[in-house]
DNA sequence: CAGGAAAAGTGCGTGCACGCAAGTTTGCGG
DNA sequence: CCGCAAACTTGCGTGCACGCACTTTTCCTG
């Protein structure tokens, strides 16, 4: 599970994935999302086009992944970073909030460029699958006796409920459409905290978890 | 909620929709997924491409909608069908289990095909997101005091455990090279049937659906 | 330190999704 | 019965995703 020596091919992997993000990101930030081509992008980053589309599956994840990084893995690393007395639940919670708080905050101005286009709120959105699997690794850990399904199912609950909350996060609580069409008016983003709709989303299944702990710790 | 009288806009969209639903999937059929181009598909359904891509968001989709037809409100329409009485986590339960089973057997022939290429799986398990919305009405319907957040939680958290079910389902009776595939694989269910994996998959979520409307009840 | 296997990058070709701006059909008062 | 507005269809053009075959780079092993 550890880096021996990261290795020149995996680091220029790294790079290269590194380096689409960026130029995805700040291309789109320069000149506006629908004015950024994958060819743009590639060029930027200094590869071919087929090459970024060997680490995309599409514009919009490219410019998204810039934002999300590596949330999975820093996620899972908070579960996991948790003593192990607490309850599961609790670790859970508080892991997501604690990422995602710092996420929203560092990157609210990109977050707002992001709510202007559906593909990409729709790409922002998706990226909460990706929590799924280093999720599962982790509650499977914990729920030792529990079997490997009802730790994917908890992690999948997980992250639909995340996906629920920037649903509502995002949503412009400003009257539907009205305020939504003019781009550069008032700094609408955010209503409510962050952190109190992730707590909100996920309290339902708090429940879940505790009975799958209960069963395990006998 | 009724449907009034139907209309001839309406009637005639519906069955753009199934011809086309139809057509992609007996070319599918017919002539293998691949050999299918959505030019094809529109011809046999007697529109314009472009009017079948006004329907369709994707190739896969089509086909795999012939399969999945409206299942949402089928699985809907199951949950509310049952007596008030029933715990809410039974009453979904059996509602999925009847509604998956019922599918499973009848297109069990087409759900083979889909196994075969990756594109396929993927929109067929991708499908499962659609019954969100109609069951996320229902579920708030029966847990009117614990707001519509919650509902939508369980809800997706439901979609996400059957979506789960059928990955767990369709991996094995893939056929080729599943077996060798990991070692680690403690307890792997051979093949066991589709009801009992989504049991299985939808237990852990009960104590969540008990909380939610325990909170309720009082 | 070869030298070959594996992996990453690249060019090309094909089919596709979808915005846009017509044209066509349906529905609804007047 | 008319005519207009809204909904649906269509043709066109653009960029894109991705399979395939090939080159280049990295890695490993004798």
């Amino acid at each position: 599970m550890t880096t021996p020596p990261p290795g020149l091919r995996e680091r220029k992997k790294r790079a290269t994935r590194e380096a689409l993000r960026e130029a995805a990101l700040r291309l789109a930030v320069e000149r506006g999302p629908d004015q950024v081509r994958v060819e743009d992008i590639a060029e930027a980053a200094g590869v071919s086009p087929r090459t970024y589309n060997n680490y995309f599956a599409s514009r919009e994840q490219a410019i998204v992944s810039a934002v999300t990084a590596d949330r999975e893995e820093r996620i899972a690393a908070a579960v996991a970073a948790r003593p192990a007395g607490v309850r599961l639940a609790d670790a859970v919670t508080e892991a997501v909030v604690e990422q995602y708080a710092h996420e929203g905050e560092r990157e609210r101005g990109v977050l707002l460029l992001i709510t202007t286009r559906t593909a990409l709120r729709d790409a922002f959105l998706g990226s909460t699958a990706g929590i799924e699997a280093p999720l599962s690794a982790v509650i499977a850990e914990r729920l030792e006796g529990a079997g490997a399904q009802t730790a994917r199912v908890l992690a999948a609950s997980v992250a639909a409920a995340v996906r629920i909350a920037l649903e509502g996060w995002l949503r412009p609580p400003g009257g539907g459409e009205a305020a939504a069409d003019l781009g550069v008016a008032g700094l609408v983003v955010p209503s409510g905290s962050l952190s109190d709709r992730l707590r909100a989303a996920l309290a339902p299944l708090a429940p879940a978890f505790d009975a799958a702990e209960q069963r395990t710790r006998q």
